[in-house]
RNA sequence: GGGCGAAUAGCUCAGCUGGUCCAGAGCGCCUGCCUUACACGCAGGAUGUCGGGGGUUCGAAUCCCUCUUCGCCCACCA
């Protein structure tokens, strides 16, 4: 390790190298640490045709800063990848490709068809897993799943069979989502939701018998060709004398009666409403109420049906919903036409409105899986991040439906269920079935299963089950479960339940569910608003360091990240900017703990003197030995150990990044190395010391901050003196906080020292003193820190001289520092008396209001007696310090003359 | 229609179990510095009715109520 580190920090020249090494020594494997309890982390199987997102960029980089900090702190720790294969997403982008050639999968046929599918995701499927690898990610390849792997279809199918034999699994008309566009069914968790300004029309629907007309209010008016009834409440005076009589349905010219039912809203619309079993879900149980006919109107695609007039057959169905309503209006029986703003589903795939439909498809049911998924959240076993997360899932739990798991794709785990069409037999099978018993050859369901049947188990699946495997023992159940709260429902509680089902303990006891990445208005990031951020590109342009520190500093527990598409230098930069800060303060200790001047780290020089420092705080030098600098920083260090540890350990990854953030910044580079800068140059006494605590504390800093920034902490760490060829900072013992460490006097002391400096900055800055030019300082009070650290002041503060003792009488500036130990700097032609004056004016009637406030607060009987003790002791020093200020600076507003 | 969350510096947000962080960070802004680790830097500086109003308390940005404004989740009002 003979390099040179360049100036700025260059992450593209060291991350992938570096990358590769950590997956050739194994350390992602938990295999190594046969004795170690296990931690298991279960990865969101991204789809295998994604590219990697910034919300993926975020999941992961949680979920690998929480894979890194439990592996280093000794766990035998899983991470454990797969990829999904996402049935509609795939298949609407193969698809998408055989449109731009002329073809649907149709010409190419089903068998054509998957292998066309096997093909592109076998070339382009792993896309998505080097990205992850780009970012960082220590999943543990080795055990690298894909949920229509082999043994992980057996399984789904071994779960078909189960629920099935069970009870749990049935298949009926009902009425479900229906995405036109993708032409499959979906469950309700599909169809979104969406706010839209639809419109609302009320429609004269003549009486039978010539008596009048009942008017009834719809947003879908194409569906009137498919009522068979008209539905009112039966207690709505209005109506109830309608209720048997029958109404002529205008263009499709058929007679449908008025019923009576009580799921109608009396206060809606026009109180009577207009029933289409086949189209709509209300409808369908009031047609099953009332044993009305359903007319299918609509085909697979949307357009009216043959079931229509042919005026309207074909016609797409918005274009078929303005034709109704000009018919209407050209009958005169169109009422009125509202405006109105309504939920209307969308397919999440695809965002085509989704349409109701009457169709055969395969239910779970799932009541009976919920129960033992809700005990679990009730018993305070499965834990939710944020909190507030868990009663929504509670609730969901409550009020579940049923599933509906068939989809009609030709991408995904087909159905393991066959009808024999010679004897009607329906066979559900583990393995394929040839030939039915009565002897002839049965066909197998057209349909495919959701891909949600394969992702909700793969928990165990993954682990080898249904085969009782050692990997199966070991790693189930997991532990934590880091995913986006939009999958809460579609995968996070469905995997509960699958656990509860058939492992019979839920698969993990905490779920965090972090943020989304959003813009700066707000909104989602996503293709079609166009305001993504490519995170390989922040890679490139920052680091992989940078892109991780950026996510997990800016998301606090339960809110989102907000970052600027238009913008990845402001976005980015702090987090680049800190590696390339770490990577300087690297620059310095390494170059210096190595001997002087040579450049080079892990010289003999700096072997000898870190060796003894690689355990603990550094017990063999003696305290006598340490600086009141050296006891300072020490005691930050530890500080900041025990507060990023338990941060990371709350999942307040941000408080745990800020905190190291805070301490190698500030703390290290701002003032212990400028402080140690002479030591650590020269020859002088105590140069092993300085470089034994510089050595020990970055050390300390690099492991702390690993878990957030693996790349540049692991290239600095492997480059102290002393490491192994290879050796990792992976491989070493988290720190421990160590009470020895902890030390109130040096943290006052040395924080005297620091205001010190700050205040003749001040004075310096606000004078507009040459930065060049050296000031004489007169400290009040001859404090030993003042005098240890005399040094350091005069370097820090351009400071020629220090003098001890009472400020002197000729015009200079003035401070008091909080212990009211006043300084004094001469400062000759260019103080002004009248602007020294004023500047002490202020001062004096601030401390003067806090005086005030104080004193009012400790006249307080009630204060006194009813605050605890110490809060009372500590407002009293507050008082005799503030006093102390006080009386510095009247003194030497006197001394000057002052009004 | 239910349930929930958020409103703190110009921007994005911290502030975890009411009293040291007399309200903090990053970015942006102003002033001065290429000080032999770093100009992706150093030093100094400015800006806050802690959304409005009420209450509990010796004490509230922090707890309660209410109003206003955003946002999220759930729901078969056609």
């Amino acid at each position: 390790m003979t390099d040179t580190l360049p100036p700025q920090y260059n992450p593209s020249s060291i991350e992938a190298e570096l990358y590769q090494q950590w997956l050739a020594s194994g350390a992602f494997a938990p295999d190594g640490r046969p004795r170690r309890p296990p931690f298991v982390i279960m990865m969101p199987p991204p789809n295998v045709t994604s590219v990697l997102h910034m919300g993926h960029g975020l999941t992961y980089t949680v979920q690998d800063v929480l894979t890194r900090f439990q592996r280093m702190r000794g766990l035998a720790t899983l991470w454990l990848p797969g990829t999904d294969h996402a049935g509609i997403a795939t298949q609407n982008v193969v698809e998408k490709q055989l449109a731009r050639e002329g073809l649907t999968r149709f010409d190419l046929g089903r068998t054509a068809f998957e292998q066309r599918v096997w093909d592109f995701v076998r070339t382009t499927g792993d896309t998505i897993i080097r990205q992850l690898k780009v970012i960082g990610s220590s999943a543990d390849w080795s055990r690298q799943y894909f949920t229509l792997d082999e043994d992980l279809s057996r399984a789904v199918r071994e779960v078909f069979v189960r629920l099935h034999d069970k009870g749990l699994i049935y298949r009926g008309k009902y009425i479900i989502n229906w995405c036109p566009r993708c032409l499959t069914a979906l469950s309700n968790e599909e169809a979104e939701k969406e706010e839209v300004d639809g419109r609302i029309w009320s429609l004269r629907y003549p009486l039978a018998d010539g008596s009048g007309h009942i008017t009834v209010a719809t947003t879908r008016p194409e569906t009137m060709l498919g009522d068979t009834a008209v539905a009112v409440h039966p207690a709505d005076k209005r109506y109830r004398h309608l209720i048997g009589k029958m109404v002529r349905l205008p263009l499709a010219d058929r007679e449908i009666p008025i019923i009576a039912d009580d799921a109608i809203d009396r206060e809606f619309g026009t109180g009577a409403v207009k029933v289409t079993p086949a189209h709509d879900p209300l409808d369908f149980e009031i047609g099953q109420r009332h044993r009305l006919p359903a007319i299918d109107i609509m085909t697979p695609e949307a357009r009216l049906a043959e079931t229509v007039p042919e005026a309207f057959r074909g016609l797409d169905r918005f274009d078929g919903r303005k034709r109704v309503v000009q018919a209407f209006e050209a009958l005169g029986l169109l009422e009125k036409v509202e405006n109105h703003r309504h939920g209307v589903g969308h397919c999440y795939r695809c965002e085509t409105v989704v349409e109701p439909r009457l169709s055969d498809q395969w239910f779970v049911k799932m009541a009976p899986l919920a129960k033992p998924a809700l005990q679990a959240y009730r018993d305070g076993r499965l834990r939710f991040i944020p909190e507030r997360r868990g009663e929504e899932y509670a609730n969901w739990m409550e009020n579940i439906r049923d599933w509906c798991i068939s989809r009609q794709l030709w991408w995904g785990h087909r159905i393991p269920v066959w009808y024999c069409d010679a004897c009607g037999k329906t066979i559900v099978s583990r393995t394929d079935v040839s030939r039915c018993a009565c002897g002839s050859v049965p066909r197998q369901d057209e349909d495919v299963l959701d891909t949600w049947f394969s992702s909700w188990l793969v928990t165990f699946t993954s682990l080898g089950w249904p085969e009782r495997t050692a990997d199966l023992a070991r790693y189930y159940p997991g532990h934590v479960m880091v995913t986006a709260p939009e999958i809460l429902f579609f995968w996070v509680a469905r995997m509960v339940m699958a656990g509860c089902e058939f492992m019979g303990d839920i698969p993990f006891h905490t779920v965090y569910l972090h943020g989304t990445v959003r813009d700066t208005q707000h909104r989602k990031m996503s293709k079609s608003l166009g305001n993504g951020i490519d995170p390989i590109e922040v890679v490139e342009k920052f680091g992989a360091d940078a892109l991780r520190y950026t996510v997990i500093a800016g998301m606090a527990v339960g809110t989102d990240v907000i970052l600027d598409p238009n913008d990845l230098e402001t976005s980015f930069a702090p987090g680049r900017n800190f590696a390339n800060k770490l990577w300087n303060v690297g620059r310095l200790v390494l170059s210096n703990l190595a001997g002087q001047g040579d450049g080079e780290a892990g010289g003999e020089a700096g072997r000898r003197v870190v060796r003894p420092l690689a355990g603990e705080y550094p017990d063999v030098i003696h305290r006598n030995e340490l600086g009141l600098a050296d006891r300072w920083i020490i005691a930050r260090c530890d500080a900041m150990v025990r507060e990023a540890t338990a941060n990371y350990e709350k999942y307040r990854l941000n408080e745990a990044a800020s905190a190291v953030y805070h301490f190698i910044w500030s703390d290290l580079a701002d003032w212990y190395l400028e402080q140690v800068k002479p030591r650590l140059y020269g020859t002088q006494p105590g140069g092993d010391v300085a470089r034994a605590v510089v050595a020990r504390t970055f050390e300390i800093a690099l492991q702390l901050l690993h878990p957030v920034m693996p790349f540049i902490t692991d290239a600095l760490w492997r480059r102290l003196p002393g490491r192994a060829l290879g050796a990792t900072v992976m491989d070493v013992a988290w720190p421990r906080p160590d009470r020895r460490a902890s030390d109130d006097a040096a943290e006052r002391d040395f924080g005297l020292v620091q205001e010190l400096v700050s205040a003749v900055r001040q004075i310096r800055a606000e004078y507009g003193v040459e930065p060049g030019r050296q000031v004489a300082l007169r400290i009040s009070q001859r404090h030993p820190a003042f005098v240890e650290e005399e040094g350091t002041i005069a370097r820090l503060a351009k400071v020629g001289q220090v003098s001890y003792g009472a400020p002197l009488a000729e015009p200079g500036a003035n401070a008091v520092l909080k212990d009211g130990t006043s300084l004094y700097i001469a400062l000759g032609e260019l103080v002004d008396v009248r602007k020294e004056c004023e500047r002490l004016g202020a001062e004096f009637a601030r401390l003067t209001q806090l005086i005030q406030t104080q004193e009012a607060k400790l006249a307080n009987q009630n204060f006194v007696s009813r605050a605890p003790a110490e809060i009372v002791a500590r407002e009293r020093e507050k008082l005799a310090s503030l006093t102390q200020q006080v009386a510095s600076i009247a003194e030497k507003r006197q001394q000057l003359g002052c009004g």
